[in-house]
DNA sequence: TTCCAGGGATATA
DNA sequence: TATATCCATGGA
């Protein structure tokens, strides 16, 4: 996709495949606020801050660090291609049309992993106030935001603290993932192929298949894989299939038929059911 | 009051 | 390997 950059900003002028609202709105990152005011998002990734405004004929990313943000929102990626090569099934069409300018984002893997161990059996407003607390009691205050907390800042609270920030049952797995994630990161996994980090990142304490595969796909860009939720599940019966089977049964079967895409079909689909708009 | 949310761990067979 | 149950919390 083409883009620019002036100053400390990032301009775009392609809204057809950059939209803050679709970014932001489909559940791949918590830590975000709409500014009514202004008309637009502020991001916090990390310690790092952008700033997204929206305007008739662009948008304008402004942040610090431009380096980062243009790797964070994928923006050397065409996606017109992509949504061409996947529009095969009509629910697939009507959903990329709903939410068109959605971009998969490349984040951060600590932030990603603690992120979607606190997502499991849970919804999207009261993630965010768990992962926004966690960040206000453990991050960096850094004036105008908290920064998300470092690995060195989480690995000496106890499961308590988790608990007192609204984590529920998975205070303790968050708990026992910190101890497990110094041996993790150690491993350099990232050089293995999907499957095998899969079966890594399930070792893991809270990480399931499903959270696993949001793991893959926000974090490592592994966009052959497709995570199930609760939405996705519904997707599957009301949209493709009504044969029974376990959510990664339905996993596969959507790889099977994306390959390569599957994580891009995933996320159309998931905030086009999950806003039920069809 | 009951159901549900970007499910996972555990027990049981 | 496959299924059933339990798990904190808060909004609908």
């Amino acid at each position: 996709m083409e883009y620019s950059t002036l100053d400390n900003k990032i301009l775009i002028f392609d809204k057809s495949q950059f939209c803050p609202k679709h970014i932001m709105e489909c559940g791949q990152l918590f830590r975000f606020w709409f500014d009514e005011k202004t008309n637009s998002y502020k991001v916090v990734s990390g310690n790092r801050l952008a700033t997204l405004v929206e305007y008739k004929d662009r948008v304008e990313v402004e942040t610090d660090d431009i380096p980062y943000f243009i790797n964070y929102f994928d923006l050397d990626r065409d996606y017109n291609i992509i949504k061409e090569k996947i529009k095969d099934n009509v629910f697939v069409k009507t959903a990329i049309d709903s939410c068109e300018g959605l971009r998969i984002l490349r984040q951060d893997l600590l932030e990603t992993i603690i992120s979607f161990i606190v997502s499991a059996n849970n919804n999207i407003k009261r993630i965010k106030l768990i992962l926004n607390r966690m960040a206000e009691n453990a991050g960096e205050n850094m004036g105008d935001y908290f920064a998300f907390p470092t690995y060195e800042q989480l690995k000496d609270k106890d499961e308590n603290f988790f608990a007192s920030i609204g984590a529920g049952y998975r205070a303790k797995y968050l708990k026992k993932f910190l101890i497990q994630y110094k041996d993790f990161k150690k491993a350099n996994y990232a050089v293995l192929a999907t499957d095998e980090l899969r079966k890594k990142l399930i070792e893991l304490a809270g990480v399931g298949p499903k959270v696993a595969d949001c793991i893959l796909l926000f974090a490592y860009n592994r966009t052959d894989s497709f995570p199930v939720d609760t939405w996705m599940e519904k997707a599957y019966f009301d949209f493709f299939c009504k044969q029974k089977r376990t959510r990664p049964e339905i996993a596969k079967y959507f790889v099977k038929k994306y390959g390569d895409l599957s994580g891009f079909a995933q996320q159309y689909l998931f905030y086009y059911k999950s806003n039920k708009l069809s």
